[in-house]
DNA sequence: TGTATTTTATTTGTCGACAGAAATTATCCT
DNA sequence: AGGATAATTTCTGTCGACAAATAAAATACA
């Protein structure tokens, strides 16, 4: 049971300012993959010996984290991972079909040409997991394409509650997406293609129209998903 | 110079979990009404003198101003309030329209009656300040006044994403309006009525176009102070 | 045996102190 | 004297420890 650092004392073996962005990304990380399910209590202790590090760091993270809406804090007691409001799904489906119509329409009008190679390089990843089947690596990669196409509008405010709603999609799909069964993710490749289209023609009103019935694909998807497990979960 | 707790030893006289929010409220008034202008240096130490407590609180506070944008911190460095982005106005006044649209039109579509009563309470404070010529009530008490009828449409998302665009409109207004010269709040307080109306009569397309139009409208007035001031700006 | 009260235990919120990083000033060499 | 290098200062990031607040357990009482 011999540590690496038997030198003399104890070898923090890291930078400065680094240790609270790597609990926040790997807490966050865990918190969207469902490593750490909605209601799963957080024990700043239990992370401080984890990371081999004082409370202070762990406890800035959390704060960032609370900010964002992915964890919850109880005053005095008991922080744990924020829970996903089933009642309330239909905010979340108005407002992620407002973003990727308002997002892809400000991108066929403000893209500039390399933004275009990030969205094909995206669209690449995507196409090559529906290719493989990976339903979780399809999650990834469609949100990291429809970020791309938000990072070419250049609104930050639009980018920035975006991004927090692929987030929270994320985390929701990975609930009930277990493996695809049917063939609609090839016809959400090819409705990427044309949108990478349009924007590269700045077609904005077209951007808008394909965004928008795209993204009531994926909503219809989702619910139609949730439908299915709902039948399930009212037989416990 | 007798300070009143004279007794035995330091009496802190504060709940436990007062202290953070306590400081996060007053910093966060501080910075949008330029008490604290873009820019200005941070310090930690002296805040924690000024508050009487240690800087641990302090930093969860500033660390919270953070995940809202409201400061900027260099890592190992200086912590400032965040400036203004004049160049990118536009995307400012793009998702500020946008959200005057939406939230608007869902209140149309999910108020309850009680949310109207807040809504008619809040035009009533503006309209008053209106009265009173007074420019700052204006700004807040505008920004109240949608933002109830925000919190009527109910969609936590919106309700985020425009609450922070409210905020840092506050801190726009608030470089360039010292006093109010001309007709056009009493124009504003008229639309105002004809809002509650349309959403009363939950008639969501009026409820979008005119919330669009009074958006606009208050867009082409940020713009033509600005265009007013640039000119003396320039002469810097 | 069931309920109210006290005691214990666990976890958070706050504190003072120290060490690392960058900016500032002082010193030295050519 | 001018610029490079070294010392100082100043502030942030991290740490270990303590105290308050709440939950859980234990005890007393009817």
């Amino acid at each position: 049971m011999t540590n690496k650092d038997t030198d003399t004392n104890s070898a923090p073996e890291r930078k400065r300012g680094s240790g609270v962005k790597m609990v926040y990304d790997l807490l966050r990380d865990e918190i969207l993959d469902l490593v750490l399910p909605p209601g799963c209590p957080i024990d700043e202790v239990q992370l401080a010996e984890r990371f081999k590090m004082s409370r202070t760091p762990i406890r800035e993270a959390l704060v960032r984290l609370a900010g964002e809406g992915l964890i919850a804090t109880l005053p005095n007691r008991s922080t744990m991972v924020s829970n996903i409001d089933f009642l309330n799904l239909h905010t979340f489906f108005d407002a992620l079909v407002l973003m990727y119509r308002v997002t892809t329409r400000l991108a066929a009008e403000h893209h500039r040409p390399e933004d275009l190679e990030v969205i094909r390089a995206r669209q690449a990843e995507f196409a090559a997991a529906v290719q493989a089947q990976d339903a979780l690596a399809m999650i990834a990669t469609n949100a990291a394409f429809h970020s791309a196409i938000a990072e070419a509008g250049r609104n930050p405010y639009f980018i920035g509650l975006f991004k927090r709603l692929l987030d929270e999609g994320r985390r929701i799909l990975r609930l009930y997406y277990q493996s695809y069964d049917d063939r609609l993710p090839q016809r959400f490749v090819d409705e990427h293609e044309d949108m990478i289209a349009v924007i590269a023609a700045r077609d904005a009103e077209a951007a808008d129209r394909l965004a928008r019935t795209h993204a009531e694909q994926i909503v219809q998807q989702i619910q139609k998903l949730f439908a299915r497990n709902d039948r399930l979960e009212i037989a416990l």
